[in-house]
DNA sequence: TGACACACTGCACGCCTGTGCACTATGGTT
DNA sequence: AACCATAGTGCACAGGCGTGCAGTGTGTCA
């Protein structure tokens, strides 16, 4: 239905959008893909509205909503109950809806990390996932951080005992790791922040 | 610094580029707002440019960019290494960005739901989790899926036996379920969906 | 060899839209 | 009473931008 030129368009409009914050008009459009003409661009934009990849206003400059940039409102819905015979998304059976953005709270701060090892499968966190780290300098107890160890990053709990801190796996075959506590050869530990979120894709 | 009127108008222009696709225009916003003339909104415009909520192409018609907007683009930056004195987030150490949209595949077809029970804790998939679900009617060996068993969802590994389905828990202390051998009192069982992806936040 | 779809070019028209300049009403301060 | 900031009004101008219509080159299928 559509053609590799007309996806390629399509796209390029989503990451304009999203790079501006508003859409292109149908001349830059033509000039990023050397169409010299305005109908050159509308005959890919009336296909793809037709294929339903974006929505037009009429006369309206830069009246083209790619329809992922409105979905991106709706998130991905969150099914509550999954009755008997609905394979389909019932409007009734939505409970809300995933907005990855903003589900980790203010975006400004937080950054992301690739988990290495198996010290954490206990906690849920497996080799190749994705930590979702709010930086700061400080944690309370019990909770999972990401520190800097001897120049190495590692998640671990976080168990502060008074003079010193554990750095607890979870995973039994990791002792805990005792640092700060001013002894000689102890390593040296810096939290970089606290880690509020765990993100995994699965198949591919 | 913002009045309460500018900050209306900025989260007008937020809201009306999410349900459009697009940025309203000077005239747009005077009419939501009961501003007869357009340098009316332009005196809100300036004052919200200068506070840095948004950012503005000269003689760009819509040419309204929220910085919320552009942010979407850039998500969660992804850190590779963790150098040795950086707690800041130094762009050379960035290696991409958690683009959560789009990172589980196309977002139609794809639903949510909340994983109830210790069933799959071995798969790293634990109490209160969202599993990310690609609505589907069949899948490979060895997936993940959510399906429908005597009316009610479950979330375990898919493992055809030939003649029969084994639905496999990832935890000891749960049973594989034979479904579809043809027998007189087998559950009945239909798939939902593939996991594609794990979400789970911490804290709060 | 003709017909036809595809992927455009070229151009004029005219509304849409941001900009500039001048002016106004209101309320608070000195 | 004079002065100033705030929050606008009103209007003309010019260029941005979508639309409509007509035409072109190229490949392919019959």
């Amino acid at each position: 239905m559509l053609n590799d030129r007309a996806r390629q368009i399509l796209t390029h409009i989503q990451k304009s959008t999203l790079e501006h914050g508003y859409p292109p008009t149908i001349r830059e459009i033509g000039t990023a893909f050397a169409i010299r003409s305005t109908n050159g661009v509308r005959y890919y934009l009336n296909m793809l509205e037709r294929a339903g990849h974006l929505t037009r206003g009429e006369r309206i400059s830069r009246g083209i909503g790619t329809v992922a940039a409105r979905r991106r409102a709706a998130g991905i819905p969150i099914l509550g109950k999954v009755a008997a015979g609905v394979p389909a998304l019932a409007e009734e059976s939505i409970e809300g809806h995933l907005e990855t953005e903003g589900m980790f709270g203010d975006p400004a701060g937080l950054f992301a990390l690739r988990v290495r090892g198996d010290s954490m499968i206990g906690a849920g966190i497996l080799e190749g996932d994705y930590v979702v780290v709010r930086s700061q300098g400080r944690a309370n107890a019990g909770e999972i951080v990401v520190g800097l160890l001897e120049d190495e990053a590692t998640v671990k709990y976080f168990r502060p005992r008074g003079s010193h801190i554990e750095l607890v796996a979870a995973n039994p075959a990791y002792p805990p790791i005792v640092v700060g506590g001013g002894g000689d050869g102890d390593p040296v530990f810096r939290i970089l922040g606290v880690v509020t979120g765990v993100l995994r894709t699965l198949g591919r």
